[in-house]
RNA sequence: GGAGGGAUGGCAGAGCGGACGAUUGCGACGGUCUUGAAAACCGUUGAGGGGCGACCCUCCGGGGGUUCGAAUCCCCCUCCCUCCGCCA
């Protein structure tokens, strides 16, 4: 949630942030304007009122204690009175804060300063390209994943989708053990920094609230309705809500976990995209880093994080770019964003394996996470940032396709050995 | 799933319906004393919200209710513990 009192205080500021968005969330953010004077009104009144019924009740208990007892029975009767306006005023009060809350859930993050201009994806800009080359490509690396997994019995589409439906996608023989190597490795690469968890894959609704997966994005998720509970997308949820409703000693900040999960994305509204293969699917393995900071710390821990994310696309091979979102194509929850993209030669498409963002208080502002500063003083809200390390179904693709070699076998890059029990290649 | 017990401040642990936002102990912080430390003593020590401010309001697992007044009484829910059942 943005900062309320912000928008009280600065509301061109936050009013024309929010603009670069392109959305229509202007309209929400006036309406929010609005009710929190209403809200402030009600609320002030309404405590008066109660602090004056305080005072008499106390005054009914010295009566009685007295033997006053009609006189306090007069005293009571007033409060009496005063109870109605109270109760009225309390269901205005928390009707308000409801709205208020309410709308607040759904408008999302200021864009950083420094993220570019622009309304959507085309207006991301590139700021850097690593790992091999993206050009010079052989013929034997414009075969798709899909035929190179079946070649090899690597993957199994087919099957997959006999069991569960299209969009789900099943590795096999030293398919599977690659998709795991990738885990590992992205696992063990940063274990130097980051906190190995093992989240729930389920999780209550107010864990996806907390990170803005809910209330907005409803449709995206699998909901298991009969105990209300929601398949997470990414542990960046169940990472998020870890320090959730606590607060935590700035000594410890930065504070780095990390995890692999399966990740469940219903794909709602992308119907008939990307439908081959594995660029989209319903369900992924992913190991993803995530850190709680200071605001000072944010920037460095975002760059690192970065970093450590391009670092395995380098370290197996691969040609990538790095965007910077624009404000109109930022997450909800995001104010400053960049994506890894991978290149793919067999598809010949650049395919978005990694998004390394900075919520700033965003996030812990629902999720109630804050840290108390070494200094003394009230505690604040964290910032929250996290990225995937490794996405596989996609870095699993454009690696089969970069590394196969003219009789059909692929190569595995030298990082990988280790977790292929000693294999250096996928042969027939 | 069935039966019983519990949930209070960082922790431990009190709390006849009316000076209880909450005794006390520990911990933490500040001070006195000390060459330094320990001990002892004194003091401070939860969170959220409103108000320019004096100050006011809320929070004793959550939600309802009774009452002039609820941590204290009633109802529902959640979680934890013990026992039984089931189970990877």
């Amino acid at each position: 949630m943005i900062d309320l009192k912000r928008v009280r205080s600065d509301y061109p500021a936050v009013a024309a942030a929010l603009a670069r968005r392109g959305t229509d969330d202007l309209d929400r953010l006036e309406r929010v304007r609005a009710l929190d004077e209403d809200h402030r009104a009600v609320e002030t009144r309404r405590n008066e009122v109660r602090s004056e019924i305080k005072a008499l009740s106390r005054t009914v208990g010295d009566l009685r204690r007295d033997g006053r007892m009609d006189e306090a029975e007069r005293v009571a009767d007033e409060s009496r009175q005063l109870g109605e306006t109270e109760r009225e005023l309390d269901a205005r009060e928390a009707d308000l804060q409801a709205s208020i809350r309410q709308i607040l859930l759904v408008i999302p993050n200021l864009p950083a300063d420094e993220a570019p201009d622009g309304g959507g994806p085309d207006d991301n800009v590139e700021i850097r390209r690593g790992g091999r080359s993206a050009e010079g490509w052989e013929e034997c690396q414009r075969v798709p994943h899909w035929e190179i997994g079946e070649a090899l019995g690597i993957l199994d589409l087919e099957r997959a989708v006999r069991m569960s439906g299209s969009m789900f996608t099943m590795f096999r023989g030293m398919g599977a053990t690659l998709s795991r190597a990738l885990c590992q490795l992205a696992l063990d690469t940063n274990a130097d920094a980051f906190e190995e968890v093992r989240p729930p894959s389920l999780v209550l609704g107010d864990t996806m609230v907390s990170t803005g997966h809910l209330p907005k994005f409803s449709d995206d998720a699998y909901h298991v309705t009969r105990d209300d509970l929601w398949a997470i997308p990414t542990a960046e949820v169940p990472l998020t809500s870890l320090a959730r409703d606590e607060i935590l000693d700035e000594a410890i900040l930065p504070m780095r976990l990390m995890a692999h999960t399966a990740c469940f994305r219903r794909e709602a509204g992308s119907a008939g995209r990307d439908t081959r293969g594995l660029l989209r699917v319903h369900e992924f393995d992913k190991v993803e880093i995530l850190a709680y900071a200071t605001p000072e710390q944010a920037d460095a821990v975002h760059a690192d994080l970065l970093a450590r994310a391009e670092r395995l696309l380098d370290q197996l091979g691969l040609a990538y770019r790095v965007l910077d979102l624009c404000a109109g194509d930022l997450g909800q929850s995001s104010r400053r964003t960049f994506d890894l993209e991978v290149y793919a030669p067999g598809v010949d498409q650049w395919l978005e394996c990694s998004s390394v963002s900075w919520f700033g208080d965003y996030q812990a502002r629902r999720a109630h996470i804050r840290y108390r500063p070494s200094g003394g003083g009230s505690p604040v809200p964290v910032h929250t940032l996290n990225g995937s390390a490794l996405a596989v179904p996609r870095v699993w693709a454009a690696l089969v396709e970069t590394h196969r070699q003219p009789d059909g076998s692929v190569r595995m890059p030298e990082v990988l050995h280790p977790y292929l029990r000693g294999a250096t290649s996928i042969v027939a």
